[in-house]
DNA sequence: ATTATCTATAGATCTATAGATAATGC
DNA sequence: ATTATCTATAGATCTATAGATAATGC
């Protein structure tokens, strides 16, 4: 060790912050190092590249998030519905306790762009899964039958903006509350709501993983 | 004139596909240029700058939407909920009917940098003005008591993603559907929006202005 | 005479590498 | 001996300007 001892997880949490707030393309190296406190080279130290270090947060998010990673954590047999509903809380509770503003890696096109194709496709394959789980709801009856495309565009720009709204505060109604506004988009009857909340619960805790366990996170 | 021709049109709509693409630091001048068929220096004799290609298509927009200048379209005394459900499917025809492709004004932050603090100002404006409307809703009894800032920010990614949605076909029900998903979001009874679609419609008739006429930019 | 292009290039900046230097651990 | 920093800088690229050149309009 050396001088001032940076940390690969304090370059992560600067890059991302300016990354979410200025793009990837609009922030330079120096930028992250001036924030960090070290000179411009000693970044490669601990990334080999730019883009590495874009790279990193998206193994940090994939890690994090069973959508990204096509795990489903009701179990099978579950309707539509809970699904929908647990998957939206689930990952904004992901995005809410994340250690890094992640918001640069998808509000802009960035993970269109050749050198994360690794990521793009993992990307795609979540935002197939949720439309397979909406085209299910439809025929379970408990959906409206709406544009699944744009359905789908609004609730993957809802929880990608996750972020931005739980900055501040750590407010851990947010999840179950992002989760009913994106339900609402395609439910018949919106009445439902707490019912299917209550059934997402009791299935998570029958399998012992209470979600106010999970909400633990927040408060503690 | 001289050898080649290019319009100002030519240069801001390729500009803003690179810009939707790779987004506005992600392009370079030089990209920009040869898309459009000239030498990177000339790009200078139609746009001072490469800030001013961006302020040229943010100027574009905000001539465009009405929600941007803040001119509401439906009457005083209007419900709430026909003003967003007339509000939104207006900004979702705007967007589908512009000749240039405007999310990478949006998608990413670039509205928040310094250089582009007069729009900033206009689109935040904009948002309040929606804010206002969703409490008034609210107030009214039409819309559930919900969290409004993340309501609004549901509402701001979905009309900024529109172009996306629209991009290869033209399709006259999109705005329609638009802002029915939209209503979803905030409305008690969804089974009231087509009544309050039918008012909306009335509301523009009697003001001269069918919304059946807007809608033949798209098919004619 | 005016307009729109071109070539050439200034000057800034950006990512990344090379190699020296200093601190720590064995 | 290893690790993490530093200075110096290569080489690419980026925006924008200067001034020449060619086409058009009066």
């Amino acid at each position: 060790m050396a001088r001032s001892k940076v940390t690969p997880e304090q370059i992560l949490r600067e890059a991302a912050r300016l990354f979410a707030t200025k793009g990837f393309h609009g922030t330079s190296t120096r930028e992250i190092a001036d924030v960090v406190g070290v000179r411009q080279p000693s970044l490669f130290h601990h990334f080999a590249s730019k883009h590495d270090i874009a790279k990193a947060l998206y193994a940090y998010d994939y890690e994090r998030s069973p959508g990204l990673r096509g795990e489903r954590e009701v179990p099978d047999g579950a309707p539509a519905a809970v699904e929908l509903y647990h998957g939206v809380r689930r990952e904004i509770l992901v995005e809410m306790t994340s250690a890094y503003d992640l918001r640069g890696l998808y509000l802009s096109a960035l993970i269109d762009e050749p050198e994360f194709a690794e990521w793009h496709a993992i990307y795609h394959a979540a935002l197939d899964s949720l439309r397979r789980l909406i085209e299910r709801g439809v025929a379970e009856g408990d959906f409206v039958r709406t544009r699944t495309d744009v359905v789908i565009e609004i609730l993957d720009a809802t929880i990608n903006q996750a972020v931005r709204w739980s900055g501040a505060q750590r407010d851990p109604s947010l999840p179950d509350d992002v989760a009913e506004l994106a339900l609402r988009l395609v439910i018949a009857r919106p009445s439902r709501i707490p019912a299917i909340r209550r059934q997402a619960d009791r299935l998570l805790e029958d399998a012992g993983r209470p979600w106010a366990g999970e909400l633990e996170q927040l408060t503690g």
